[in-house]
Parts: C-alpha cells; sequence; structure tokens
DNA sequence: TAAAGACATGACGGGTGCGTCATGTTCTAT
DNA sequence: ATAGAACATGACGCACCCGTCATGTCTTTA
C-alpha cells in the first residue's frame, strides 16, 4: 500500500496503533520498537541490537546500512522489520540502551559516598572507565544530535538531572562552593566528554593503543581542577574525615604510570 | 573513464596532480579544492562556500545535497565541480574557515589582557558570542567528528594549541595553579561547548527564542567555578586591579532572569 | 497431532543523489 | 577582432539502499 519511500523522504505516517501489529498481537516497547513474545524472538532481537551497537559505531548512522546490520546479527533483512519499523527506530533504542548503562555505571561507582567531592571523583573514574570499554558510544551520541535530537536531549539531561540533583543538595547543605546548579552540571559532563574524545576515543595520535585508559595524570589533574572549582574557597579537599596535608589530589598524579 | 561510483564506494584515487587541472591550468588551496583564477570565479565559489555553510547547517552533512547547495547558491550543479571535487571536500573546507574565524574572534577579544584568569573570562564570553551568532557552526564541526575525523581533531587541535601555551605560561609564572596544561585546555573547550549546547542551541526548551544570547547567570556561575578551578588556591579573585569583595562573580549570578 | 500464530527468509520495486561530460558562454590577451 | 582559456550549464548513468511482501519454517496450544 504505502509507498516504499526511501528513508530520506520522511513523514512517517504509521499510526500509533496500526493494523499489522495488532494481527501479530506484538506489543510496542518504550521507544516504539516491537516487543517479541517468545524466548527465541527475543534472543534475535538482541542479536540484532548488539549487531547495530557494533555497526553504528563503526560506519556511522548515515553510512551503516540495515543490511550490514542483518548479515553482522546472521539474519536476514527482512527480519529486521519484524522487530523495528525503521532504521532510525533503532538507533534510537541503542541510545537509550547505552544512557541506561553509563548511568547504572556512576551511580554503582557512587553509591554510598556522602561527601559531593569524593562523588566526583569516582563519578569520573567510572565514566572513563566505561567509554573506555564503549568506546563507540561517544560518537554514537554525538551522531545522535543530528540523526535523533529528541533521543540526544533526553541522553544529556538524563545524566544531568541526577547530577544537578546532586549538586544542588551538596550546596543547599553548604558543603561546596553555591553555584548555578544545571550550568555546573553540563560544565562537568563537558569536561568528561572533551577528555574522553581527547584521551580514549582518538586513538594513536598520543602512541595510545586503543584500548589503553586514561592517562593518570590528566585524571588527577582534572580532579584537582574540579576539587576546586567546587570546594568552598577555604578548604580545597576534604573536610570531614581523614585530614591530610592539603592538596591530596595534586600529589597522586606525580608517581603513576604515565610520563 | 572512472566510474562514476556514488560517494558511499569511497577509496579516492585521485592522483595528488592529476591531468585534468593541470590541462586547465587551475591552482589548489590548502584543503584540496580548485582555486579560480578570475575574479568571477573567485565570487562563484564564495556563492557555493556560503551556500553549503547553510544547507550543512540546516541539514546535515548526509542529508544536504550537492544539487541543494548549488540550487541555493544559484548556479548549476556541474558549476560546483569546477571547484570542488566532492562533497566531502568542500566540507573540510568549511570545518577550516569556521575554525579560523572563531580562532580570530578570541584572539581579538583577548589580545592586550595579561592576568590569565582575564583571558579566560574574556575568551569565554567571546566564544559565546561567536556560537551565538553561528549555531550552525557546533553541530558542522561535531558531525566533521565522523565525516571527516582529521578535520575536526585539527580543528579543536588548532584551538588548543594557543590555550596550552597561554596556560602553560601561567603556570610557570605562577599566575595560575600549576595542571596538566592540555588536559586544562581540553576540559575548558568542554565547559563552553556543553554550555553552547544547552542554551544557545538548543532552542526553545526553556523559553529561550532562538537568537537569544547566553543567560548572564549562567556565565557568572562558569566564571566562578573556572576562576576556583584555576586560582592558586589563597587568592580566588583578581589579585591586582580593583579589589572588590571576595567572589564578585558569584553575586551577580542571583538577580537575572533565571529561576 | 493438527491448527494457529510467531518467527524468518530474500528477492525486488522504486526513489535518491553523486559525479561526469558534451556543449555553450564570457572574459582576456594580443 | 579573434583565438584560446576560464567559466558555466544541466541532463543523465550508475550504484546504492530502504522497506515490502509472498512464501516458508518453527513452536506452542489444545
Amino acid at each position: 500500500m504505502a509507498a516504499p519511500k526511501q528513508e530520506k523522504l520522511g513523514a512517517r505516517p504509521k499510526s500509533p496503533a496500526d493494523g499489522q501489529s495488532a494481527a501479530r498481537g506484538e506489543a510496542r516497547s518504550e521507544s516504539g520498537s516491537l516487543t517479541p513474545v517468545t524466548a527465541r524472538g527475543e534472543a534475535t532481537k538482541r542479536k540484532i541490537l548488539d549487531a547495530a551497537e557494533a555497526v553504528f559505531g563503526e560506519l556511522g548512522y548515515y553510512e551503516a546500512s540495515v543490511s550490514e546490520i542483518t548479515r553482522r546479527a546472521g539474519v536476514a533483512q527482512g527480519t529486521f522489520y519484524i522487530y523495528y519499523h525503521t532504521k532510525r527506530e533503532i538507533f534510537v533504542e541503542l541510545i537509550e540502551d547505552l544512557g541506561r548503562q553509563l548511568r547504572m555505571a556512576i551511580r554503582a561507582a557512587t553509591a554510598g559516598l556522602t561527601d559531593r567531592l569524593e562523588v566526583e571523583r569516582h563519578g569520573f573514574v567510572a565514566f572513563f572507565t566505561f567509554v573506555a570499554q564503549h568506546r563507540q558510544i561517544y560518537r554514537i551520541v554525538q551522531e545522535a544530535e543530528r540523526v535523533a535530537p529528541e533521543a540526544a536531549e533526553a541522553y544529556y539531561q538524563n545524566i544531568s538531572r541526577g547530577y544537578e540533583r546532586g549538586l544542588r543538595a551538596a550546596m543547599e547543605a553548604g558543603t561546596i562552593r553555591p553555584l548555578h546548579p544545571e550550568a555546573t552540571a553540563y560544565a562537568l559532563m563537558g569536561i568528561g566528554h572533551f577528555l574522553a574524545l581527547r584521551w580514549l576515543v582518538r586513538s594513536g595520535d598520543d602512541g595510545m593503543a586503543p584500548g589503553d585508559q586514561m592517562p593518570d595524570d590528566v585524571v588527577a589533574s582534572v580532579l584537582e581542577f574540579i576539587t576546586h572549582g567546587l570546594a568552598l574557597s577555604s578548604d580545597a579537599d576534604e573536610p570531614h574525615s581523614d585530614s591530610q596535608s592539603p592538596s591530596t589530589a595534586s600529589r597522586s598524579h606525580r608517581d603513576r604510570t604515565h610520563g
């Protein structure tokens, strides 16, 4: 019925509840993809999503083709359209997935910490570790800014919301400097992303093999910068527990592996 | 002779000095495009590059078509290939152009300033002003990360190099906190880019019309954060000239538009 | 064990856009 | 004034890939 219509022609008229899926007894997931009923179908959908992550990561959204995704997943092209309506749809689902994983990783790394500066330090390290393990995420999310702006915005907002909450609480408690919470959250995200871009995504410029971690001196330096940016002017380091001499952070970046 | 070969098939075999351009007596510019000889040709090439900036900014690299660029430039499609070999080539030239403009704007805004913290403050404001006037630049450069990674890397490196030099000098002079210069440069760029993304590129989320400037309280807050991050622990504000009470920046962000 | 539904296949229709080329027009130098 | 070079035109060949559909296989249920 509807013309085949190449993606670019756009204007997806698909009604929210179309007869097709009702006839097949399928349900819709959060981002609109079709949910399989049996375990077999679930496994196939998973294979396709995993392949999509790899292909989008390597080739980017536009150069990635559905046929390449299905080829790598080991299924026929038509199978793709059992689970996703369009190429764009699987891309959005991928962004949501990666965002969820990242937020979980950071939450796990900072759980139980009470001091806000400690939270920042562990959060940053967790972020760098995550990106080092999922180098594609950087470019995928970056590209989403064009392909699916709502998805990209949601991705950043989901991160910044939690961030902002924590910062605001610490500011009101007088633990850190009072600043614009949202601006501070975005500033901190920007720091993390740009350092990841420079030292994790771009490989080889620095004699670094892909697979390497973030250099320790870089991490130490940025943590020191952040610490002094956030901390109340008088006390730059942790004010409560084990009180060593000031600027603990700056010392730890001297005696590590990286030159 | 050579197959028409849609862009995607890739593998550009063009030899560095091909017979074609020699026959037409053309020269090659920095990024490989063909340089016109007469003023008429120069004007046409400029029209095409300007149109390309608009079209790439609105549609992105892949959805932008050469025919749309030439349509908007008011020339025939074939004319495009008199000045550029491929769509990718004009994209790279555009990135170089925008980078040059941005660096000039920042250099102009910080010329003559001696205090490093003053340089940062004026530099950031200049950056925000520039992005507000060229909203497309953000997404264009972002997309370059996929389309022309070398161009994107050069863009950031050119900015960071100057940045780094200034930071290192200030660190060695004992004007600011001693940190990893390159890491600090990238951290500062990250802050600028993410704030620009949130408050300048994304329009409407905040009741903001596109065309607006960066909110004053956001600027004030981020400058305060940076100032304390960079400044030596004892003196967070300008130590030399008009000495008001400490944390001048933090007060100005209280009585502005944002809630 | 038979019917019904879920899952899977892969060829193909139709639309798109890049880059070419044969031809035409304007400018410059002599 | 005229040759030759620079500049400009726009239709078209070719490769590409999205999303569909008619058909077939597996799994569950009663």
